[in-house]
RNA sequence: GCGCCCGUAGCUCAGUUGGAUAGAGCGGCUGGCUUCGAACCAGUAGGUCGGGUGUUCGAAUCACUCCGGGCGCACCA
């Protein structure tokens, strides 16, 4: 495929500027800006010029002359002041993507984790949620594509301030046992408001409920105590409340086709004494200190020089141990990136939560050893954390800790895979009828807050998506029954909102507004499920006529593959769905989920303009039609394999 | 105050890590359905890449600076 016929080039290359010039340069390697330049561009003669200062055109026409001929490549030109395109041979490479070589799979380098979702389950999850979630399950996509072993974690901080608050609310403010939250958790009645919804309001509640009432702060540290003690009704209803909520966020990211491997939960890092063997190593190798002056006095911490980078004048230790013993979110949070690394001589017990229909089990930490064997968790040799880039300053503050134990190589390996927040345009807000303050109205964009219930909630907007895709099936297929239009719908609708939130790079801040995230015209989900969709139609049709695919290899020569590829419109479809590889490459190198879906986007746009273009079942010269029915093939496969990365399903019909 | 991010077409965003004439979608205007179904295609208008200085063969991209916007900088998570 293309990525192949880069790297063969650039050895030929490479190897030539050695020979002639007795230098060593990486060859990079561009597309060209117009297409009538050929397929691949190389700027080494401007890479060059320097050094041997010598006019980049001449250097570019000296190269040519001396790498004569490259396998695959047709010509080598060049262009401009300095350019060297290159024309491949039509009629070989599609001879090759006719018959692939097997791809040859990278050993294996270790496992990977990707901890991603991580939701307080104290609510409904909301949009700013699904960025994470979903960025973190496409990115494990890509990896697994690439043959990369990956686990993926969801870690639950089912023990803290957000649970508590929510604790608070039924305890304090409803005056709600125990048993009663958990009779609301078995309603049958369908039209009841889910409890994830019910916990959102309230969390909401209990928020302003501090604000007008100080003194109940209180409530919130009586609750926590009884939490970490782990007896008594309020750590009943903590737990209560925090599995059945983390039961929900599985089953709303379940909709968008996200599964995890295992959920670490923050109750057993407290009973299984994580943080104790991390708070022995960190002493033990001095990358903290007991602080005997000044605010922090009494404290464990670290010091600022360990995280903060030089000129930055900001001289604050960071607290790793309050003053009253209690350990801070960072403490715990080097002690599980630790154990992600297998660095800290402790593992959790687990059990398994739930089985997905396709069989994958969910393991979830739990303190009692169980008659179950496991899979064996963390141990990994690469770490990403997909985390919202606020938290940048914490993540910086953990992977110091690793470094200042001496896990340097971990540290690298350590990545804050960031991205910006889903914040609300002001559209957005009236569209919900919130209220703005005269200040907010005036910002471009509003941010989301669990605090004050400010936010669309996950489920609310997929729902809305599956309605509004389903009046499109119902309105094109009236005759097709009601249950295989839904499916259509969830799918376009899944499609449409996967899609939207990897469209965006990941440092650009999503101002969410629903006329464009319901939109399924123009660069969306449905554009390019719709494009999978009629290439898949061309073969069923031509089923549906009676006859079978031809077998390609062995009706379609090399000089008729290169005879067809005369054709500029034919050419250009076909390359770009050879490229389904090298845009995967790229995009990892990267780090960036977005490129897979714009390069999808753009097959798609090949595609759609083929498609017009050629009636390939129409056509008759029956060799054109071979090759044709050849490319629509491919085409597909390319598209669903793009597709499949980015966790989006090609639909029936549409 | 310090640190990080952003500023590109009317709007929302890309821009392959410094390369050729800066690209998409939406919106505007013109055309195209006799079913491989138009959730589509073709065409068109629209730009001082926030301003300035510099680095070099070459800058939207790098450096410095100014302007404008966002987010961090807790003994909260």
């Amino acid at each position: 495929m293309f990525h192949l016929q880069e790297k063969q080039i650039q050895t030929v290359v490479r190897e030539c500027v050695r020979v002639r010039y007795n230098v060593e340069v990486d060859i990079a390697i561009e597309q060209p800006k117009q297409s009538s330049f050929g397929e691949l561009a190389l700027p080494v003669a401007f890479q060059l010029a320097k050094s041997l200062k010598q006019a980049p055109k001449k250097i570019a026409a000296d190269l040519v002359a001396a790498i004569g001929t490259i396998p695959g490549v047709s010509g080598l030109e060049v262009a401009g002041n300095g350019y060297i395109n290159v024309r491949l041979d039509r009629s070989t490479y599609g001879y090759s993507l006719l018959h692939p070589e097997p791809e040859t799979t990278a050993g294996d380098t270790g496992k990977t984790i990707v901890e991603h979702t991580n939701i307080n389950p104290n609510k409904a999850a909301h949009i700013g949620h699904l960025r994470n979630a979903v960025l973190g399950d496409t990115f494990v996509r890509m990896l697994r594509a690439l043959g990369h072993r990956v686990e993926v974690q969801n870690y639950i901080d089912n023990t803290g301030v957000q649970v508590a608050d929510v604790v608070v609310g039924f305890h304090y403010l409803e005056r709600q046992t125990p048993a009663q939250v958990a009779q609301l958790l078995q309603s049958d009645d369908p039209d009841a408001r889910p409890f994830d919804y019910i916990c959102w309001d309230l969390y909401a509640r209990t928020s302003q409920y501090y604000k007008d009432n100080p003194e109940a702060l209180k409530w919130r540290a009586e609750t926590l105590h009884s939490i970490e003690a782990g007896h008594g009704e309020l750590a009943e209803m903590a737990h209560l409340v925090a599995d059945a909520i983390v039961n929900a966020h599985l089953a709303t990211m379940l909709r968008l086709n996200i599964q995890y491997d295992v959920l670490p939960r923050e109750s057993e890092i407290l009973h299984l004494q994580f943080w104790a063997a991390a708070f022995a190593l960190l002493k033990e190798r001095k990358a903290i200190y007991f602080e005997n002056e000044g605010k922090n006095s009494g404290c464990w911490v670290m010091p600022s020089s360990a995280f903060r980078g030089e000129g930055d004048a900001n001289e604050d230790s960071k607290v790793i141990v309050r003053s009253n013993g209690t350990v801070t979110y960072v403490g715990k949070d080097i002690a599980y990136q630790l154990w992600k690394f297998g660095l800290l001589g402790k593992d959790f017990h687990y059990k398994p939560l739930i089985r997905y229909t396709d069989g994958h089990e969910v393991w979830v930490s739990i303190a009692e050893p169980q008659p179950r064997p496991a899979p064996e968790f963390g141990k990994a040799a690469r770490v990403y954390n997909v985390i919202d880039t606020r938290q940048s300053y914490l993540q910086d503050v953990v992977v110091a800790g690793l470094r200042a134990l001496g896990f340097e190589d971990q540290a690298q390996r350590s990545v804050h895979f960031s991205y910006e927040m889903v914040a609300l345009s002001p559209r957005c807000c009236a569209d919900l009828g919130i209220e703005l303050s005269v200040e907010d109205a005036r910002r471009p964009y509003v941010e989301v807050s669990g605090r004050k219930g400010l936010g669309v909630k996950a489920d609310d907007l997929m729902d809305k998506l599956v309605e509004s895709a389903l009046h499109e099936v119902a309105s094109r297929h009236p005759e097709d029954n009601p249950a295989a239009q839904r499916a259509v719908a969830v799918e376009i609708a899944m499609g449409a909102l996967r899609y939207f939130l990897l469209k965006f790079t990941r440092n650009t801040v999503i101002a969410f507004d629903f006329q464009e995230a319901l939109s399924f015209e123009g660069e969306t989900g449905p554009y390019v499920q719709y494009a999978a969709v009629r290439a898949g139609r061309i073969l069923k049709k031509l089923e549906e006529r009676g006859e079978t695919l031809p077998d390609f290899r062995a009706e379609l020569s090399p000089e008729a593959i290169g005879r067809q590829l005369e054709n500029e419109d034919c050419w250009q479809v076909l390359l770009a769905a050879s490229k389904a590889g090298a845009a995967l490459e790229r995009a990892v190198t990267a780090g960036e989920p977005a490129h897979v879906a714009r390069y999808a986007f753009q097959l798609a746009q090949e595609f759609s303009n083929f498609y017009q273009r050629f009636k390939v079942l129409d056509e008759p010269d029956r060799g054109r039609r071979t090759f044709l029915l050849w490319m629509t093939e491919f085409f597909a496969l390319q598209l669903q394999r793009t597709l499949a990365i980015l966790g989006i399903a090609v639909p029936a019909y549409m």
